[in-house]
DNA sequence: CATCTTATTGCAACAAATTTGCAATAAGAT
DNA sequence: ATCTTATTGCAAATTTGTTGCAATAAGATG
């Protein structure tokens, strides 16, 4: 996997330098998106200016995407690295479950449809009470 | 509707300011969701910290939502004052389509009731080529 | 393996965005 | 018309994000 990376970074004829590195692990070890500053928080070794623009070039190099979760911004990887997958995000503890659902995706590609809109990218979220908090 | 933001405030024990009339007449009358800079632009009689605390205020008071179009977060005002809906946003002209689609709500509470959860709100934009810009 | 080239880093300085404290003001109650 | 107190405007502080540049280290080359 660290094997993996390489040749991703070889690939993208880019260089895997240690902020680098030391981002990806910290997405990749990370159940849940994560904002900048938590992953500036997880990535002491790298300076926070590096951060930014990792970040800036991952999501540039379609190694990771924004999405917006609980009304901030997060980053996780993309589907290149996780499965397709939406959240369900408790508003009381905070609680994020992932989601794998057929019909949100054939509801999506249908309105795009409807609408003459060739669709790139979508954004779908369900914010409530989960089982145990409600 | 001046008498309706009257009412409504009164109903909610808030006195009707100058900043909150402002502000609320410039999300009233924008066709689509504003950022802070935008809004802030929209209401020059009142200061810009004003603005960020009436907005603040707006929204715990379920007057005004933060959606996420494009990547930034945006304000409208809620299903209170404007019939719910979603977007389409074009990546290319930046256009914003509004969209009424009964099929995405009932997804929305499938996925919520199979998964136990209690659904407060719900976010769903897809972004893309419009058809002119396609 | 040593050397070379050049992309990338770290740091410091800058710029922008957001928050806070507080005295002055003006809503709305009496 | 007066009083009480939430809210405002303003200035200062803080936090967040960006830029320029010299030093460094990836990875290419011989």
């Amino acid at each position: 996997m660290e094997r993996e990376l390489e040749s991703l970074f070889a690939q993208k004829k880019l260089r895997l330098t240690t902020p680098r590195r030391e981002v990806f692990l910290a997405m990749q070890s990370s159940k849940a998106p994560l904002s900048i500053s938590e992953l500036i928080k997880k990535c002491p070794i790298s300076e926070r200016t590096s951060v930014y623009r990792t970040i800036d070039l991952f999501v540039r190099e379609n190694i990771v995407k924004i999405v917006p979760i609980g009304w901030k911004q997060k980053y996780e990887l993309t589907d290149l690295f996780k499965k397709h997958h939406h959240h369900l995000s408790c508003t009381k503890c905070g609680n994020l479950i992932d989601i794998h659902s057929k019909n949100i995706e054939t509801v999506v590609s249908d309105v795009a449809r409807e609408n003459g809109f060739s669709e790139t990218d979508h954004t779908f979220e369900i914010r409530g009470l989960c089982r145990d908090c409600k």
